[in-house]
RNA sequence: GGCGCCAUCGUCUAUCGGUUAGGACAUCGCCCUUUCAAGGCGGAAAGACGGGUUCGAUUCCCGUUGGCGCUACCA
């Protein structure tokens, strides 16, 4: 039997996904149970959205999953670099030979011509794709727009007529029609290669057998394959996992519902509930099986036919009961104790605690009540605990609307972060910091009296206040 | 708009043509209990719709509807 080899490739432009721990572990599974490699790589080829603290987030956060990863950025291995940004020589050697076998093309179109173009394309029903414009070119004239400087990207020929079939090993086959194929863009003017190119090449170089990712990348499987057979390499099995899903069965977003596993982190979930949480989530026991089960277990008895092609529900509720009886069956008093500290009071944390909250109490008793915000999940607000605030309810939702958009886009969760959208907010309504303060401080802490706004938010992290100020926005 | 994926209790799911459609979470009731949990027992709760195929469809096929994804020089 041929070495199974898999992996999970995050992009690293924003905070740790449950969704990237959902498809890791089914890719961890996969590959344990086959006594295969997991490989972990980063793909950070959109230079404008990737950052290193994102990368370093995702790799702490499944780590914290109890996932380990055989190769990776952070432990190498023999077919690194494990970094697509890194890579880029590789990418461009075979973008080339695309170019040479003319399997691919320079494409000078301007993104005012392709906006029309596909305004056409939608008006009259037809699939939105390249129509060959600059394939025409002769090599003449496309040597002529280069030496003229003009912006190029490279684009893979895909055929006019026909038909290739995707074979998905869960779901069979599906078939798409060439002409709803689009001529993808496999590099970029900057000269750096899109998830397309990279992830193929990379997929082949590092030996990858099975490609487990999410259902968004079916619609785009016609073009990965048609590259392999381009290179004329050997294409990998594909599995295409269902997106997780909110409650109310759209996709699982940090705009409606905390997503992040720092989240769940931070509210108390203990790594071992979450996994098995998920693992449930990819093969759900039989009739009379517990259901608790920690890494191995799910390992053991996993089953790439049991995978659901349905998008389920992220249903807390259950993952509350599994996170419960971890805590009541599997912690003995001792682990109990050193997960708390952990938890709740870990050196790093308690030092910046400290020293916040030392100045402003007479007795250690005064600690509980001014800290309690700081070991709560949601808080019991009522509309009566706003009163005392110059802003209006109207005002109020504004604040926390905006809040909630900009604290998520803010590329790195600090105090100066969160003091710029604070300042920037108070301007555009046009009041005063210490005026909008109040409000944030109620819905944040539930208290008009704590420690600092800005570090009581840092501490707190970016998702819990995010899902704080959405419960505030319900009582206002 | 185009292309694709999906469709069983509120939620996660089992069923590989014939079952009283099973389990788990949540929910409700009862028991236990100094409280609250936990635990035990029990209840309510599902095959989207319409056509076929078949002796027989939740199960196979087609259509409709609905949900979701993709439709970028983001992944």
């Amino acid at each position: 039997m041929p070495s199974v080899r898999t992996r999970i490739a995050p992009s690293p432009t924003g905070d740790p996904h449950v969704g990237t721990a959902y498809v890791a572990l089914v890719n961890y599974c996969f590959a344990r149970k086959h006594g295969g490699e997991f490989v972990l790589r980063i793909e950070d080829t959109d230079q404008a959205r990737s950052t290193a603290e994102s990368e370093r987030a995702i790799l702490d956060a499944l780590h914290w999953c109890g996932l380990t990863w055989d190769e990776g950025p952070d432990v190498g291995g023999p077919h690194g670099p494990y970094r697509q940004s890194e890579r880029s020589s590789i990418y461009r050697e075979y973008a080339d030979k695309l170019l040479a076998g003319g399997y691919a093309f320079k494409c000078f179109c301007t993104p005012q011509r392709l906006e029309e173009m596909r305004a056409v394309q939608r008006a009259s029903a037809q699939p939105s794709r390249y129509d060959g414009h600059c394939l025409s070119y002769t090599p003449e004239e496309v040597a002529r727009r280069e030496a003229a400087g003009q912006p190029y990207v490279i684009r893979m020929r895909v055929p006019d007529e026909g038909v290739i079939v995707v074979d998905d090993l869960r779901r069979g086959p599906i078939e798409f029609d060439y002409k709803s194929v689009d001529m993808q863009v496999l590099v970029k003017s900057d000269g750096l290669p899109t998830y397309h190119l990279a992830n193929v090449v990379d997929d082949h170089l590092m030996e990858i057998t099975h490609v487990i990712r999410g259902e968004e990348w079916v619609s785009s499987a016609p073009k990965h394959l048609l590259l392999y057979s381009y290179f004329g390499w050997q294409p990998p099995e594909f599995v295409h996992l269902p997106l997780l899903r909110n409650p109310d069965k759209s996709k699982l977003s940090k705009r409606r519902n905390p997503t992040g596993i720092l989240f769940y982190e931070r509210m108390g979930y203990l790594p071992e509930a979450l996994i098995n949480f998920l693992g449930l989530l990819a093969n759900a026991t039989r009739e009379g099986e517990d259901e608790l089960m920690d890494l191995t277990a799910l390992v053991r008895r996993f089953e790439l036919e049991h995978i659901p092609v349905g998008g389920p529900v992220f249903d807390v509720a259950k993952l509350d009961w599994l996170n419960g009886r971890y805590i009541r069956e599997r912690l003995d008093a001792a682990s109990f104790v050193r997960r708390v500290e952990e938890w709740a009071v870990s050196p790093e944390r308690l030092t910046k605690i400290a020293q916040l909250a030392a100045p402003r109490i007479e007795r250690l008793s005064d600690l509980a009540p001014l800290l309690a915000f700081l070991f709560s999940g949601r808080l019991a607000l009522r509309a009566e605990d706003f009163k005392n605030v110059k802003l209006d309810a109207p005002e109020m939702r504004e604040a926390f609307t905006l809040a909630l958009r900009e604290f998520d886009a803010l590329p790195a969760w600090n105090v100066f972060g969160i003091e710029d959208v604070l300042k920037r907010i108070a301007q555009t309504l046009g009041k005063k910091g210490r005026d909008l303060a109040r409000p944030f401080y109620v819905a944040i802490t539930g208290s008009t009296t704590s420690i600092p706004l800005y570090d009581s938010m840092e501490l707190l992290g970016r998702d819990i206040v995010r899902e704080r100020l959405r419960g505030a926005l319900e009582v206002v």
